[in-house]
DNA sequence: CATTCGTGGCG
DNA sequence: TCGCCAAGAAT
């Protein structure tokens, strides 16, 4: 039946190699469970594509779970309180992700009976779900034979293809690489492999080469480029910024924080009042304390680094606030103030003073 | 097309 | 210690 290695067997080889090595995850039916007539909740690929949005699956296993144990359905989602969603999704980073979520399970409920629609355009309609997710989840809560395009294809078909154009701009044509492997049977099974393979076989860092199902056709590993793909176009280095954080606590024990804006860093997040981040050179900012009180300086300083600056803050604390200042600031009583429900940066300053 | 937007792990 | 990297989207 095949007698040599083109192009079409690709898909075929990959199938086979998923239906003995594909890994067990929360989200996921299994190949052979797909086969016996199983069919993946789309609520959870949804939930879960988000999630893995430049995030990896070791970090997003304990989220999921603990977001379908609190929120079943699409619609106990988007029922959800705002800052319930936020607090939960705190740690996992790019909040807009989390804003977008609550958008997006209150349009499905809104505008489709609560029910994902199965299909790719109407997919691409909602907030947070761009062409990666939308191709996901046409493929694999759907099956329709829809290419996905992440970090993983991207470095694989770079490498099959010993393709040396540097990301982004080999997108395009990874794009039609992609498009032209992806099987109109077991589509979804067929995405899942080869991000399968990327992540376990096709690394970044030493490719396992010898072990990959894809070896033998490889152009990359029979040229022994493979190591050194994909190329990418240099970044910049990070500026690094400084700003100051105030945390207080009432006799009573309630903290002084603050719902940060919906738009920019940390848009939605519950955080502690503070200066706004300039870079080093600039005048330190002290910015405005929330409350008159006898301020001190936290011996030690956080440093966190968000992905385009290095952050150095200065962290405040006074008890008994008096005064307070700042309108947009609230307190939280201790029984209703869960340091998890902070993004990193902020639950680092409150790691500082304890 | 470039920038903004988190965090943790790993070599 | 530090840059790279992870199932990208929005602007």
């Amino acid at each position: 039946m095949r007698d040599t290695t083109e192009t079409s067997d690709l898909p075929h080889i990959l199938l086979e190699w998923y239906d003995v090595h594909a890994r067990t995850m929360p989200w996921r039916v299994a190949p052979a469970d797909r086969k016996a007539g199983q069919t993946p909740d789309p609520y959870r690929i949804w939930l879960s594509e988000v999630m893995l949005q430049q995030t990896t699956v070791a970090t997003v296993r304990d989220y999921f779970q603990r977001f379908i144990a609190r929120w079943p359905t699409v619609a106990d989602l988007a029922a959800a309180q705002d800052a319930d969603v936020m607090g939960e999704w705190a740690g996992l980073g790019y909040y807009a992700r989390a804003r977008n979520l609550l958008k997006c399970a209150r349009a499905v409920v809104a505008d489709h009976g609560g029910q994902f629609p199965a299909d790719h355009a109407q997919l691409l309609k909602l907030p947070g779900i761009g062409p990666y997710t939308a191709a996901a989840i046409s493929s694999i809560a759907f099956d329709l034979p829809h290419a996905v395009l992440d970090g993983n294809v991207e470095r694989v078909l770079a490498r099959i293809y010993d393709i040396h154009t540097p990301l982004p701009a080999a997108k395009p044509e990874l794009m039609d690489r992609a498009i032209a492997l992806t099987p109109i049977d077991r589509p979804g099974d067929y995405a899942q492999a080869v991000m399968d393979l990327g992540a376990t076989i096709c690394t970044p860092k030493s490719p396992a080469c010898g072990i990959c199902p894809w070896r033998d056709p490889c152009l990359a590993r029979q040229r022994g480029t493979a190591p050194e793909l994909p190329k990418k176009t240099p970044k910049k280095p990070k500026p690094i910024r400084h700003g100051t954080v105030y945390l207080t606590q009432r006799d009573d024990g309630a903290w002084l924080l603050e719902t940060r804006p919906d738009k920019g860093l940390l848009g939605g997040m519950l955080g502690w009042p503070g200066s706004d981040w300039i870079d080093a050179g600039e005048a330190r900012p002290r910015g405005t304390p929330p409350a008159a009180a006898d301020w001190q300086i936290v011996p030690g300083e956080v440093r966190h680094t968000f992905t385009h600056f290095h952050l150095m803050l200065t962290v405040m604390y006074a008890a008994n606030p008096q005064d307070i200042l700042h309108p947009d600031a609230q307190f939280i009583a201790p029984d209703q103030f869960r340091p998890s429900d902070l993004p990193t940066v902020m639950r680092k300053a409150f790691d500082l003073i304890r």
